[in-house]
DNA sequence: CCATATACCTGACCTTAGTCAGGTATATGC
DNA sequence: GCATATACCTGACTAAGGTCAGGTATATGG
């Protein structure tokens, strides 16, 4: 841990974190209490479901339920059933009234006004140079904020990553990427104790994924290492593939290895650069140039 | 207003400052009530006058007592007179007990912990652009957060400003500086009605001041703008002036004027990108090679 | 159709944060 | 030495944030 570095990141903590946070609180909550105009904020002039404010808010279901009634007796939003057809009944949705849509809006021009009173005393090149800086410090730390954990293959979000690992590589094979024609992947296999699906998450939003299948007397072999376009450059897909190796060492395997395109140079150059070696091709796979293999320190 | 300028500034107060500032409080109260765990940070191993507790944490005089009761009670705090010798016998000073310290050494070790958790996904190079870039928002964020107000010259801030505007002159001018021999300003001349002393303030340590002098049947005299290492190329100076322009204008004057060394080239610079064109000597000011002049517009 | 799970709700309750009106002891200007 | 200001304190009070144990209505798997 280098003592300078962490010095300005706890500096920058605490005199721009904690303080513009404060601010911006301030300038949010406008003497209503600050839960309520987050509330107010967070269902919008789209209105949003229940369960979507809770998820988003990280608030108990029946604090959220008495901030609901508060807004409602205040005639700002109005809860009623959600009303997707032939929905779940028990769903409920919450909406802005049209006094709610104009409070809304007040809120919303006095966010921009807060963030303008840090543009305001600047020049034109340095509020460029704030903004850059600002985008570069919010990228940066992304890599922090992003979780990876077991998901099962069927979950939503990673059938989402899926598709998306296959459109890229449909994308970026010569010759596209006809599934049929690979390797077929079943869920079993990625289900413990036959192997693992691992989904990195940002804010909940599906980010990237990768998989290992732990075959019987025969080295874990690493699939569908997927990194989103949003977060690409940040060091996600080596935390990942260091993940799936542990996960195979953990349980007795001493060596993984994976098969890759000559398309996917970054994903090649990843893998030489964390110790893979390219080996002997171990399987058939239609879309496969190289293959590669690296042995796995025990876990325990 | 630039929209896409807000929008990436808000999208920072969200991400960045919600987000972390939240974070940070977490790991900060550890279990505690985050007033306590903040009030234990700022004592800090060398203790604390209370007074000073109060100014820097922004607390009320009877909330801030009861906060050391319960530190106190959990043998973490002692409150007792500040030993200054022949100090003032009402001023209390709070120091950590033994358990206090060790307390407030673990907070710091949680902190430079949750810094780290930024710095620990990312490679060296992109950790040394992480740290740069949370600089770079922080220096200019500082612009909006300098507070300009008038302020009696005799305050102790006010002759700190004084102080370091002329240890500063002294070192820039050819033959150093001699208050002696340099047109005397009293501090009635920088009290209304007869002009004003402008204190900048960050957090509420000086780091800038400027003095205008409303003379009688003649064009108002800016002097002393002096601007702090620290904030320096962050439009302070230019803000400085900004003020004292508009101070003397809203009172019926209708140019200003001022001298200066022909050493401040900065200063200079700014006085005619601002405005200023030069003239005649007005005075026989023995340190002064230029004279400026600018008419500043009807205030009403 | 029954058992169980889920989405949302209500009521009871608690802690934390913070304000305000005095109170006591010391300092300060005249 | 008196009036007034100041530094810190106590007690009474309030609002906001938040938890928890049920309750009701709808969904779901067998």
């Amino acid at each position: 841990m280098d003592a300078e570095l962490i010095a300005a990141v706890r500096r920058f903590n605490r005199t721009v974190t904690q303080r513009v946070g404060a601010l911006d609180d301030e300038y949010m909550a406008r003497g209503r209490p600050l839960a309520q105009a987050r509330l107010l904020w967070e269902i919008g002039p789209g209105g949003a479901e229940v369960a979507a404010l809770r998820a988003r808010l990280g608030l108990d279901s029946g604090y959220l339920s008495r901030l609901l009634r508060t807004l409602e007796g205040d005639g700002l939003v109005t809860v009623g059933p959600a009303d997707q057809i032939g929905g779940d009944g028990r769903v409920r949705s919450a909406a802005l009234t049209e006094t709610g849509q104009a409070e809304w809006t007040e809120l919303d021009k006095r966010s921009d006004e807060f963030a303008w009173t840090f543009l305001e005393p600047l020049n034109a090149h340095r509020r460029q140079r704030l903004v850059a800086a600002m985008a570069e410090v919010e990228r940066l730390l992304v890599a922090s904020m992003v979780v990876i954990a077991p998901c099962p293959p069927s979950d939503p979000r990673a059938r989402a990553c899926v598709r998306a690992y296959a459109r890229e590589v449909a994308r970026r094979f010569d010759a596209g990427f006809d599934p049929a024609l690979s390797n077929p992947v079943h869920d079993d296999a990625l289900v413990p104790p036959a192997g693992v699906f691992l989904l990195a998450t940002l804010n909940d939003e599906p980010v990237g994924c990768g998989a290992v299948k732990l075959h019987r007397d025969a080295p874990a072999e690493i699939k569908r290492v997927w990194v989103s376009d949003a977060v690409r450059g940040l060091g996600l897909g080596r935390r990942l593939l260091g993940e799936l190796e542990r996960y195979a060492a953990d349980r007795g395997w001493n060596a993984v290895r994976l098969d890759t395109n000559r398309n996917l140079t970054e994903a090649i150059a990843l893998y030489r650069a964390v110790g893979y070696r390219e080996i002997e091709p171990y399987n058939t796979e239609h879309y496969a140039h190289h293959w590669f293999e690296k042995s796995v320190p025990d876990g325990t």
